[in-house]
DNA sequence: TCAAAAGTGTTCGCTATACACCCATGG
DNA sequence: CCATGGGTGTATAGCGAACACTTTTGA
């Protein structure tokens, strides 16, 4: 008995963080499983996550989660849905609060046991653990609704890219096509795009997040 | 010892779900608030809310506590975040998932201890237990976001209503102002209304799900 | 009969969209 | 020198925003 220690009057269930972790490689959108070592659905691929430590809120564990595999510190992060089905996890009630990180894929390091960790392309999934593949879909969905409020591209791309790119992660994460020409004129109206200086043909970029703080501000809408 | 039965090998925290109600009066955007009958935060306002069971998901427990301060099973729900600071609760770790729900205020009815249940309105709201009052920014956030993809509003009107209410409504939602003509010409031009035959001036409309159901098949966005 | 509310139409400017041409680069 | 990619401009149509007049209703 010394081992169950913790006791409560009623039943609690376990939390779990879990983290989507997203990265473009400048064609694809991707996402970063693990393969798990351990059961249940050992040796399947699930998202990075695990128990929430009592003295962490959700962020932190999924911030804690996000940096063993990648290295990564600084990514945007964001919460986006909690999952509650009372049979999602075989073992015992498990709700698990999921996150998705946007990081630039190149930063990313190799984590602890980065053999076992892998980016896969959103048209080549393997089969998931768990209901991980209903949080993925989830993920995908509330993605693409963030972008029209906020200029989350950004945070996928390296510091410097050509319009090209910027463009194909828009094609990639709202899965349409854009007019090149248009695309260009619409995102350089916005402002937020810096040309650096230089660099000639192919033209790079920079994101200008100045112009970014005014316009939360002032409040605006991303359209596409 | 016998009354902490429930035993983990490492410590889980509590789960709760919060669910904030608002309603529309036909003039102001409101939510439901009921006074706290027991410590911590006894006497003070809070949203309805309460211990998740083993059995129920997350919107299941958020639903129950809808239906038993308002006794209303089928209005829109909509979960939007889960709160996990780990100081949010004085007494021990306890998250809480929180819904917004979207209801016809003439359709509620008192719950079980109407007494403590009250509708205040947005620019009205007292201090509030725990930390609600962030839940509350949150919601409203969260709220004006959802209805750039979704006409919520219809959940909260009557079944038949007239523009001006409509316009009304997303004015207190949105915190904005529109030009009466404008706002009436859009709306029926996005096609969702149908006119209530046999009424006169001030024309009355009834949104149809129909269209609606066909629209989110094709993909739309109401813009404001 | 008078005031307030509600119905309706027009103009203007902006932006989304469709589309074509020129230039630079590299094989 | 030719093909490819990338830079740029223009015409058109549709929508959003500003705005005024007429009709109806009820006090």
């Amino acid at each position: 008995m010394e081992e169950f220690k913790y006791s409560y009057k009623y039943p609690h269930p376990s939390v779990t963080t879990d983290c989507v972790i997203f990265g473009f490689d400048g064609k694809d959108l991707k996402v970063l499983l693990i393969e798990r070592g351990i059961e249940p659905f050992k040796g399947t691929w699930a998202f990075p996550g695990g128990f929430l430590r009592m003295e962490e809120s959700a962020e932190e564990g999924a911030k804690r989660e996000l940096f063993e595999e990648t290295g990564l510190r600084s990514s945007y992060i964001k919460q986006f849905h909690a999952f509650t089905n009372p049979q999602r996890d075989p073992r015992e009630r498990v709700i698990t609060i999921a996150y998705y990180a946007l990081v630039k894929i190149e930063e990313v390091q190799g984590g602890d046991d980065a053999a076992k960790a892998q980016w896969f392309s959103l048209d080549n999934i393997p089969s998931l653990a768990f209901d991980h593949d209903r949080i993925l879909r989830f993920a995908m969905r509330e993605l693409r609704k963030q972008i029209h409020f906020e200029p989350i591209g950004f945070e996928l791309l390296p510091e410097e890219f050509t319009m090209k790119e910027l463009q194909q992660l828009y094609e990639a994460i709202l899965e349409v096509h854009f007019d090149r020409r248009n695309f260009s004129k619409k995102m350089l109206h916005i402002g937020l795009l810096e040309q650096v200086e230089g660099v000639k043909t192919p033209y790079k970029y920079k994101f200008n997040p100045t112009t970014y703080e005014e316009m939360k501000q002032k409040g605006f809408k991303l359209e596409f």
